[in-house]
Parts: structure tokens; C-alpha cells; sequence
RNA sequence: GGUCCCGUGGUGUAGCGGUUAUCACGUCUGCCUGUCACGCAGAAGAUCGCGAGUUCGAUUCUCGUCGGGACCG
């Protein structure tokens, strides 16, 4: 078994290794606890997950939550003031902020826009003059459109945010392309990013073990979907003192592998990936497989919201089950589905214009989908332990796409 | 008994002598991947209470009628 470590309260210990391949499980030790690898990581921008309690987020056996530097940006003083965001969200576990550097391309060239994965040729880029973000050298400009007024967010700022909102992890400052923009395009924002991870890295040292405890810093890897940019920018960032990489991007469908497959021949075995945003299931199995250990995205409780419920052999849009007396899926381990409540019960209060009985399903979608995920990535990691994960991703994709391909 | 209002998609409404008859909610379909978002996109759905009249033309004006409401006796 390698055990690998950083200082005495960030490390990462790999245990076992896919034959031949990429994907390992492993423990994350964090100074708020450990993450045990592959995991999700719920999403909580503003320090909660929506309509979900932090018992409830225990109790689905979720084990760490992702925060945003961005929306946190102009409270993070006083997250400080607390102790840090662990405490002052009551969450109590390993926490991980982003950068906010996402928000520049859906401030600016996505804004308004989906971040398709599956249809290329239709992804235009937002006119530069609709676009409420500029990116130059120093970081970005932008408009928020919530507080109606200009701010800059560049590597110090995020740096300085995301160590007063004190997360055990955070991301460094980086810009993600879109899928519409050029290699050329794409070679000077990886140069920029680059040069923001080293002043990332340079600001965070500075501010990392204020609040008592070492928080960590992952470098965050673009470079689009060309091998020659992933891999240059992974064996870049890889000779800097990060404790963990990002794996960013925005990718199509059938990218995503390989693309993943670049960055992490390169990347140092020893330390921990975070695979920035994605939690489709075909997306974590092939990001597990390709070795990234954790994952976030706002899916699974957006997709709750919006009436999308996840199952074993599918997702279902559950306004089609209005007369339905099943549960939302009975290979389903969450309090919602143990409750035995039904698919018709949960539409009315979907349907319902009762704000309490709203409040009431979003709750419990939330927890369905973001428990379904959560099991996924427990399977996963026993299926790795088990060397049996080829069988396990075979048996889970047949059931889930009603395909038996692959 | 008298006077006056009101009657428009499922619901609540806008409107005007010539409109593809407005908007909201609801319904239906689809979407959602480092969350501005109980959100986004699209669709269906109305012989404008009924009858007659004025007019080239009426949902719109007039009369009657039915239904609902208010006020005065």
C-alpha cells in the first residue's frame, strides 16, 4: 500500500490501484476528516446544499462539501471571523472552495449557455459586447449581475477569499474555455493560467495556515480537448507545490476519457484529483477509471428541483408519474425511497403550490438524487477494492442506459 | 320594482370598430454537468355568455336575453 505525505494534516494515501489502468481508490486525510476516494463531493455554494440539512447530508453518507469562492467572495471575512468554513456552515467535515474561475466563462463567453458536451457545432460564443466578464492578464472584470455592479476577481483575490472562507482544499484561480474556442485561443489562456497557478500558488502560501490548520491548494489543469496542451500543462503544474490537481475543462461526451487519460499519465501518482463539475454517471465511471478521486457538480440536486429524479434504470421525469404507487426507485437506500413515499405522492408535492409542501419535495429529491450519486461512488470504490470494477461499470451503464454496449 | 356594474383559453386578467385577441398562473414536451436560477426553451388551449341590430366589418357600439354582483326602494 502507498502512503504518500504532504505535512501531517493534508495527504493522500492511494490503496488500491485498477489493473492496468488509471483508477485507484484512496483516502484523502483532511484536517476536518477524510475523504474516502472515488467520492462526490456535495455541492454547496454558499457553505449549504439547498432545502438539505447537514445531518441529512450525513446520514446519505455524503463526506465532504464544495463551496464557491465566488458567491462567497464578500462574506468570506466573516467565515474567517467563525473559524472557517466548517464551523460556520456547521457542516463539520472536509470542506472544498472553487476559485470562482468558472464564473468567467459563465460570465463571459458561456454566458447564458449551456456548457454542451454532446453538440459541437452548435455552441456559439456569447458576443463579446453581451458579455458581462473581461478577461485580461491581471484576472477577470466582470458585472455582477445579482449585486447590479463591477468587481475583479484575479489569482490574489481568489487566493484571499478562499483562505478566509478556509476550506481544507481549494482550487487555484484558472480560466475555462469554452468548447467554441480556438486552439490559438486555447494556448493563450493556458499560458494564463499557468501563470496564475504559480501567483495562485505564491498568494496562497502567504494566507494558508491562518486559521490554525494547513489548507491545501490543487492546480487546475485546461488546455481544451488537444493532447499536446493537457499534457504539457499537466507535467507544468506538476513540478509546482500543489497538494492535488483540478481537472478542468468543458468536454464533449466522448472526449472525456482520453482527455483525463492524458492529464493523469502525467500527474504525480501520489496526489489527489478533483474532476471539476461533472456527475453523470457515465462521466464519474470513466473519470473514476481514468483516475480522478473526486468529483462535484450541481446536478443531481438541480435536476431534483426541476423534477428529474435518478433510478437504477434511468433518470424519470417524475411529472409522468402522477398515478405511480412505487417508490422513486427501489434499489435506493435514501430516506426519501426508505420512507416509502410514493412517485405520486412526491408529484403533488412537486406540483403543489403550497411553498411548504414545495420546500418538502425539494428536500426530498434533493436527497434521493444526490444519495444515488453518493451510492454510485461507494459502489465504484468497491468495485476497485474488489477488482471487479470492469464488471461493476458494465453491469451499472447496461442497467442505467438500457444499452449493452461497452 | 328601480338604478348601476360585470360576463374574454382550465383559473385570474388586458384590450380595441379591422389584432396572428394580451399577460400571468396552470397543463403538456424537452432541457439542465466547477448553481444568479422553485430555472430555461418550446407547444397546446378562446367560435371574446347567448340572440338580434347598427356597420363594408362587431369581442369592442345599441337593444333584448340569461347568469353573477352592488346599491336604492
Amino acid at each position: 500500500m502507498a502512503h504518500y505525505k504532504n505535512n501531517n494534516q493534508f495527504y493522500f494515501e492511494v490503496k488500491n490501484k485498477i489493473p492496468g489502468k488509471l483508477g485507484r481508490t484512496g483516502i484523502i486525510h483532511t484536517p476536518h476528516g477524510d475523504i474516502e476516494t472515488p467520492a462526490f463531493i456535495a455541492v454547496g455554494t454558499r457553505g449549504e446544499v439547498r432545502f438539505v440539512s447537514m445531518n441529512e447530508l450525513k446520514e446519505i453518507q455524503a463526506q465532504a462539501m464544495l463551496s464557491n469562492g465566488y458567491h462567497l467572495r464578500n462574506e468570506c471575512e466573516n467565515i474567517k471571523k467563525h473559524g472557517g468554513l466548517a464551523v460556520w456552515s456547521s457542516w463539520n467535515g472536509p470542506t472544498i472552495t472553487d476559485s470562482g474561475g468558472f464564473q468567467v466563462m459563465s460570465l463571459g463567453s458561456g454566458l447564458g449557455k449551456v456548457v454542451s458536451m454532446e453538440r459541437e457545432q452548435e455552441v456559439i460564443n456569447t458576443d463579446p459586447k453581451d458579455r458581462l466578464a473581461r478577461v485580461t492578464e491581471d484576472g477577470v472584470y466582470f458585472y455582477d449581475p445579482i449585486l447590479k455592479k463591477d468587481d475583479f476577481i484575479g489569482p490574489e483575490e481568489s487566493m484571499r477569499i478562499q483562505c478566509n472562507i478556509g476550506a481544507d482544499i481549494h482550487m487555484a484561480f484558472d480560466e475555462l474555455t469554452s468548447l467554441a474556442d480556438s486552439y490559438e485561443y486555447n494556448v493563450e489562456a493556458l499560458k494564463r493560467t499557468e501563470r496564475w497557478a504559480k501567483r495562485s500558488l505564491e498568494e496562497h502560501q502567504k494566507h494558508c495556515d491562518d486559521l490554525g490548520y494547513h489548507q491545501a491548494l490543487y492546480g487546475v489543469l485546461q488546455g481544451g480537448r488537444w493532447e499536446d496542451l493537457r499534457r504539457s500543462t499537466a507535467k507544468h503544474l506538476s513540478k509546482m507545490d500543489f497538494d492535488g490537481y483540478g481537472l478542468g475543462g468543458a468536454f464533449l461526451k466522448e472526449d472525456l476519457g482520453e482527455i483525463l487519460r492524458w492529464c493523469c499519465e502525467e500527474l504525480p501518482e501520489n496526489k489527489p484529483r478533483h474532476l471539476l463539475g461533472l456527475s453523470r454517471p457515465d462521466d464519474i465511471l470513466i473519470g473514476a477509471e481514468m483516475g480522478a478521486d473526486t468529483f462535484d457538480c450541481v446536478a443531481p440536486t438541480r435536476e431534483a428541483r426541476h423534477g428529474r429524479i435518478y433510478t437504477k434504470y434511468g433518470n424519470i421525469r417524475l411529472a409522468k408519474y402522477k398515478e405511480s404507487l412505487e417508490v422513486l426507485d427501489d434499489h435506493c437506500d435514501c430516506p426519501t425511497c426508505k420512507s416509502k413515499i410514493t412517485r405520486k405522492e412526491l408529484c403533488r408535492l412537486y406540483k403543489s403550490h403550497n411553498p411548504e409542501e414545495k420546500r418538502k419535495y425539494y428536500k426530498l429529491a434533493s436527497i434521493h438524487n444526490l444519495r444515488f450519486i453518493l451510492k454510485l461512488t461507494e459502489e465504484i470504490r468497491d468495485a476497485i477494492n474488489n477488482n471487479c470494477f470492469e464488471e461493476y461499470k458494465n453491469n451499472f451503464l447496461k442497467d442505467y442506459y438500457h444499452t449493452d454496449k461497452k
